[in-house]
DNA sequence: GACACAATGTCAGCAAGGTGACACCATCTG
DNA sequence: CAGATGGTGTCACCTTGCTGACATTGTGTC
């Protein structure tokens, strides 16, 4: 997406004075999408401004661990580039509560219930993350309404996929669950992937999902590759979630 | 709890021009505390005489269905008494997403997202709840800050609550994720719901449960009663969560 | 190309939970 | 107190997923 066509960019920038922060306003301008879909409250140039000011960025190498367990986080992150995988436990013995993808937040529900991270976020490849200090959240849902409605709608999404989520692993066989993580996870019919992980975000072991998926490439509807499916026939996949 | 001693509750009645609407107030003080306990953002008597202003109270006899699944709510209901289930299916295969008690809020974030209730809310009890429309909500949360603030904390805290869900079910023995459950779901050791809705929220049959609530009867961890378990040694029970 | 490492494929035996059915018991209503 | 309703206890049989181990294949590096 072309963020120069982000309404509200332009003047912002003029705002802080000059194209020195534009790099700074466009990252603000990519929130603004990520956090929120609320048509309701756009964000105005002054908004954008604010998150400009505050906002640092910060990459990770693959694997690295960018947040550990049990400690209540001091910064909220947007991840920008990359993947990062939320898990407890370790190992092949882990379980992950889910992978976050480019748009996705996280640490910004510990700062608000002053609750540890209940799992270990880890960079799945190169990742970048915007970084906002806790203090500085705070500040800015304080004084910005229009952003506190956006980050709203953001953790009501969080919480509606959370939900689907459980749903999907209630009283389910595991091939209904296994085709309903394929179509949620997949990005342009691609989930990149290894079979341990998504045995791992079904709570179940390797060969039982190994199973199932050579049963869905028997039958024509996925085929797998190395550390990633491919969807080859999307309908039928739907029709086998129940 | 007394709500007479809550800050606010006097001066917002004054507001008002006097006791006429004192009980309206009351309710108001009383979904304060409900939504969200951010101390870091205390509702000011011109926020609790804002949602005084746009509350209805309705009630519900016990087996109601108070919102179908598939369509999107225009209201925010936010329970007094009794107790709801959501749930999707119907008789014994249904599968139970969550039970609200007193001071939980549905039918937010539908609202948020403007997507249609994924599950059906029922009334076990005779219910009362606060409904707020949702024009009324959204123009609350545009103008008053506080408030927005503390709704914020009550999604977080429900999300928080749901990936905690997903931790319980993913990868762990049938007895572990019952003796969680049962610890989550007691209210002074008590767990007043039938089997059949405690398998239904584990996404279990009844025998399979029947079968590990008697292992733990006969270990004396808990007792069982005509439609509710009672905790006997919960130190035991928290062990037993793995 | 040789190597290390990671991911996939597979199996036989075992444990856990589902199935459907039926008897029995608690509670409520009339 | 009688019947209706709904909750509990239990069973034999079957299906599903786990266990741990091992062989094989893909990918990137030196």
């Amino acid at each position: 997406m072309d963020l120069s066509k982000l309404p509200g960019i332009d003047q912002a920038a003029r705002l802080l004075g000059g194209p020195a922060h534009d790099a700074q306003i466009r990252e603000a301008a990519w929130i603004a999408r990520c956090v929120g879909r609320g048509e309701a409250a756009p964000l105005t140039p002054e908004d954008l401004a604010t998150l400009a000011q505050v906002l640092r960025t910060r990459t990770y190498p693959p694997g690295t661990r960018i947040f550990p367990s049990g400690q209540i986080p001091d910064h909220v992150w947007i991840l920008r580039h990359g993947r990062i995988e939320l898990s407890v436990g370790s190992g092949t013995r882990r379980t992950v509560i889910g992978i976050l993808r480019p748009g996705d937040v996280d640490g910004d529900i510990q700062h608000l219930l002053a609750m540890p991270l209940p799992y270990t976020a880890r960079a799945l490849d190169e990742t970048t993350c915007l970084i906002l200090d806790s203090a500085d959240f705070e500040r800015v849902l304080a004084t910005r309404p229009h952003i506190a409605r956006r980050w709203l709608s953001s953790i009501a999404m969080r919480l509606a996929t959370s939900q689907h989520r459980i749903l999907n692993l209630l009283g389910r066989t595991l091939t209904q669950q296994t085709a309903r993580l394929l179509l949620d996870e997949a990005i342009d019919g691609q989930v990149p992937l290894p079979q341990s992980t998504l045995a791992a975000m079904l709570g179940v072991r390797r060969p039982s999902l190994n199973k199932i998926l050579k049963e869905l490439e028997r039958d024509g509807v996925i085929t797998i590759r190395y550390a990633a499916i491919e969807i080859t026939a999307p309908e039928t996949l739907a029709d086998r979630t129940g």
